[in-house]
DNA sequence: ATTTGATTGTTATGCGCAATAGCATTATAG
DNA sequence: CTATAATGCTATTGCGCATAACAATCAAAT
């Protein structure tokens, strides 16, 4: 190898990889979210699920799995914890299904996390620039499409994660 | 709630949201290499580590590890493996310190990660259009500058991983 | 030259997230 | 009515990442 060896930066080839970089860059904001939401004691799933059962009352714990990608079975403990918490309201609706919404206390926690998420995303939108925004976002979502359209071979359905 | 109601899709309001899009998105894509890989019996980490290690022989794992954002102690069972599997080679270098470099087997499977990953990044890059490609790539950067520089108030070092 | 400090590889351990398989309950379709 | 499907749930496993601590070795300071 070259000169400096001995140093801890290295030449990076996975620097122009897509997915390399989609995920750090992810991680990056995952972990800034997280130390946001502490605050409030919240985690980002359930800053997530909050957020869409306010945006969809009535709704039931399979319903949010699917649109956060989130298996049944781990959305179990997830809604528990959020009922023991007073934030949300399980009601049963015939079925075995629970009509869910918020509680009081859980809006307004749901107030302190549109505020934190605001914060959030500010931090980050200013380093795009303006009419990259909104391009940005859509190749987002068109990748999602691409991979939980077409898995590749086999059935494993996606892992995604709210 | 509206007329929907029992169907399972959600009106998602964090469809907008970046670190959401850009965490579901990553997912996809890791999913996708993680599939790919195992038919040739590695995981993403891996595939990165073998890839790091070509590009810098005789580099420590706690450079592989500063660069991939993996602590020193979640490398150890990592590089463990990988050299049990025959594909690295460490040498004492002086030190506690070990000289990295990829086996003939390494070599051989690195073309196969290469590879992979060609194809892996072929499927995603084309829903790029063109003049964004490169963009995107800077803006991912950015993103991960903005975080490992000012990981907000406390100190809790990046989580990122290769 | 000896102490101080930093770095490296390592062990042990815990937590969070996701996956799988299986089960009981209830609604719905044939 | 019966077969099918969906819902909520349990239990268990594995992976990724974090922390705390330790021994070995080098580098710098006095």
């Amino acid at each position: 190898m070259d000169i400096d060896s001995r140093t801890s930066k290295l030449t990076d080839p996975l620097e122009t990889l897509l997915g390399y970089q989609l995920r750090r860059a992810s991680n990056v904001m995952m972990a800034d979210l997280g130390s946001r939401l502490q605050a409030i004691d919240l985690r980002p799933v359930e800053a997530s699920i909050l957020t869409l059962i306010d945006a969809n009352p009535g709704c039931t714990q399979s319903d949010l799995g699917r649109n956060l990608g989130i298996q049944r079975a781990n959305m179990v403990p997830l809604m528990v914890g959020l009922t023991k918490a007073g934030l949300v309201d399980r009601a049963p609706v015939g079925g075995r299904s629970q009509a869910l919404r918020l509680t009081r206390n859980g809006m307004e926690r749901l107030e302190m996390v549109r505020a934190i998420i605001e914060a959030h995303e500010a931090r980050f939108r200013r380093l795009f620039a303006p009419e990259l925004r909104e391009a940005a976002l859509e190749v987002l979502r068109s990748i999602r499409q691409e991979g939980e359209a077409a898995p590749r071979q086999d059935d494993p359905e996606p892992s995604t994660g709210g």
